[in-house]
DNA sequence: CATCCATTACTACACTTGTAGTATATTCCA
DNA sequence: TGGAATATACTACAAGTGTAGTAATGGATG
């Protein structure tokens, strides 16, 4: 609803550069992110968009400006999670869930930990 | 890999609402998804670029355009999720069921009901 | 047959994203 | 102090998507 944050692939992992580092120039991103071989200024462009989005925000600092991240990762992946859920699993997370394990995408040997981890969550609630 | 599928939220349900009737024209998805309110040239729209992505393919019968889809729903869901995992829990589609079950998105009263699931390996759709 | 209706085809336009070049400003060093 | 290095700002452009208007065409009806 309201704190709904839709990402792409590549703004996502901007913001966990971020994150990372806590605050980050676009130098530094492009240091994080240096395997996608991507210009500087395509960072910059980037990180400007997410800061007119909301998500981070900046600071000049002498000649360089600085990104902080506003909004914490978890939330991001809870809306992405959230609205994929709702488009391809008709909102239901079990349905999600029934898919991983059908596809293989959970191995044998890991329901184990997963069970363990239900009931942990179980104990959460 | 090579049987990478990704669409939008809307080309979803027009994969869907095609799939569930098994062939159908503009106007039949129209009259499926008229809760979102397009025009039918709108859907034609979405439909033909479809086409275009190799998803539907369509015949001329009389004056409808009639489509068909090429791919599975299934398989779509595979590549969005597999898309998500990698994207946002690095791969790790355990981290997603943790994910979902941290926040509280499998109820403690559904969790049975997947535990179930998990030994017997059933159907779940 | 003339006209209207349904349906598609074509065109359009704004917005987002991926990507980066160029211009400009700042800093540092010889 | 003049030039090299560096960082950002601004601009650009193509592809994809959301959305729909208008033109065209084929079929139905009075």
């Amino acid at each position: 609803m309201t704190n709904d944050v839709r990402l792409s692939d590549q703004q996502f992992q901007v913001v966990q550069a971020v994150t990372k580092r806590g605050e980050a120039s676009a130098k530094d991103v492009q240091n994080e992110l240096d395997h996608l071989k991507l210009a500087h200024t395509t960072i910059a462009t980037v990180m400007s968009r997410l800061e007119k989005k909301g998500v981070l925000i900046s600071t000049v600092e002498g000649r360089e400006r600085i990104y902080r991240c506003l909004v914490d990762e978890q939330l991001i992946r809870q809306s992405m999670v959230n609205s994929m859920i709702s488009t391809f699993f008709k909102g239901d997370s079990k349905a999600l869930m029934a898919h991983l394990i059908h596809e293989g995408e959970i191995e044998s040997n890991e329901l184990d930990e997963l069970k363990a981890m239900i009931q942990q969550g179980e104990n959460y609630d």
